[in-house]
DNA sequence: ACAATAGTGTCTGTGAGACATTATGCA
DNA sequence: TGCATAATGTCTCACAGACACTATTGT
């Protein structure tokens, strides 16, 4: 079927990234104004091309994530997502791009004077609405990324990544009412969390609110998966659930105790 | 930072499949024993280069799907699993691997005749013993297709994908059992499937079985997804869990498909 | 009858949902 | 004292685990 000459089709590789932060009790992300052709002054992941040949993905994914975010990526989770591939997704040719999953605590200001200066944080509610519009294939690649995001919280200590190094229980609380756009009861939040073994640990301290009680200070615990896991409410009418099938794209995570 | 006349560097993409199935009540995988360099004669994962520039990823994994293990795409599972692309995974040169994992139903011969002569089924625990060595990353590939087969397991209804059109509970049971390595006992996984609305639908008739009372026959339901999830028992000691930190991302190719 | 497997019923402990109550800060 | 939030306690129901028991086949 292939002659002795034949050679594989070369492609052109690009790194793109869903980062994901909670700011004023919502979930944004982070997207930047396209400054070039194709898809110029639109809306998009930020990403960019492999370096050089000899660059390992993880290693574009922190780049891009320091290029185009400013991000340092010491303290953040970056996972990857999947990869997407359509033949027409790029109007330049082949490109297969490889996302990456990065979660940051809430940063005060999005970005400004660097390379990313068109970066900014956009609500994800706003930037999946029908009305943005997004380059390529990215309204698909961050549906993907904040679905993982919502399945992880369940099963993981992803939560944590969303906050400081010290957070207070209620703190951690918002992040799952954010992204998961429910509201939990916080006696049972606070019962379930300190209930899973090493998921946080008390600091010692204290954190001032603007009116009440101070509540304790913690950390991260060296748990990464959550057993059992945080219960999600159900949305969901009776009878059948969606569909799900086929996976053009990507899929989930999975692992459960990946990353 | 990059001047005008630079481009990026072009790469190989290669689609690489992890094959699971049961057979005796364990779990297989399909492997090739691969006919040319690099690695001749080692064993490796079904896979290849994309055939043309147009080709879309599903689609290359369909058709590896065919050509190397002679399955048709119609009754079984396909979902994307991760894309691997260390630098130095392929001695020849640049290669981006995009895993897929599929699901079968325990085929009663392996394969034979085909593009895929030798191809063949391995029980996983062999394939991955510290004494099997894999070509390229594979081995790496094949621990992750296993381990999301294994989370999916919990909370979708992959494991009817394990099995042929019509199954007994029995039946569903020796795919979690042989999947998880562990005994589940028959009469709580009897209520427990039963008690999932949508996951199997009964088909009335039965199936003669070698001795006993003969047993109902499903087929899988609409539902795709657990609530609440089925519960695999946790083999983890009490202390904080594995680390399961990054991902390197890797992969591994396959050969050219040629010979 | 007996063996072997299919399918049902019961008890109990754990944990989630709902919600009352107490504790600790500030004005 | 009053208010707001943190933290703890109580009740109930759903469900997983353990296991006794009944049902239906073949020999």
């Amino acid at each position: 079927m292939i002659d002795d000459q034949w050679v594989p089709p070369a492609v052109l590789l690009a790194v793109d990234l869903v980062i994901l932060t909670l700011r004023e009790g919502r979930l944004h992300a982070l997207l930047v104004e396209r400054g070039i052709e194709p898809y110029q002054g639109q809306l998009a992941l930020p990403g960019g091309f492999l370096n050089n040949a000899g660059e390992d993905l993880l290693e574009a994914a922190h780049r891009e994530l320091n290029e185009e975010a400013g991000l340092t990526a010491d303290t953040l989770h970056l996972e990857q997502l999947a990869a997407y591939g359509a033949p027409g997704r790029d109007p330049r040719g082949r490109v297969i791009s490889v996302a990456y999953l990065a979660i940051a605590p809430g940063l005060p200001e999005p970005v400004a004077g660097t390379d990313a200066s068109a970066a900014r944080w956009v609500p994800v509610d706003v930037a999946l609405s029908p009305c943005t519009r997004l380059a390529f294939d990215h309204r698909q690649i961050l549906t993907d990324g904040v679905e993982r995001a919502r399945n992880k919280l369940e099963y993981s200590a992803l939560a944590t990544a969303f906050c400081g190094p010290e957070f207070t229980i209620a703190e951690l609380q918002q992040v799952y009412e954010a992204v998961w756009g429910v509201r939990l009861d916080p006696r049972n939040f606070y019962r379930k969390v300190k209930s899973v073994e090493g998921f946080v640990v008390p600091v010692g301290a204290t954190r001032k609110t603007e009116t009440g009680r101070p509540a304790q200070l913690f950390r991260r615990g060296p748990r990464q998966t959550l057993h059992p896991p945080m219960t999600r409410p159900a949305p969901e009418p009776p009878g059948a659930d969606q569909p799900v099938a086929g996976q053009s794209g990507t899929d989930e995570e999975g692992d459960r105790g990946d990353e």
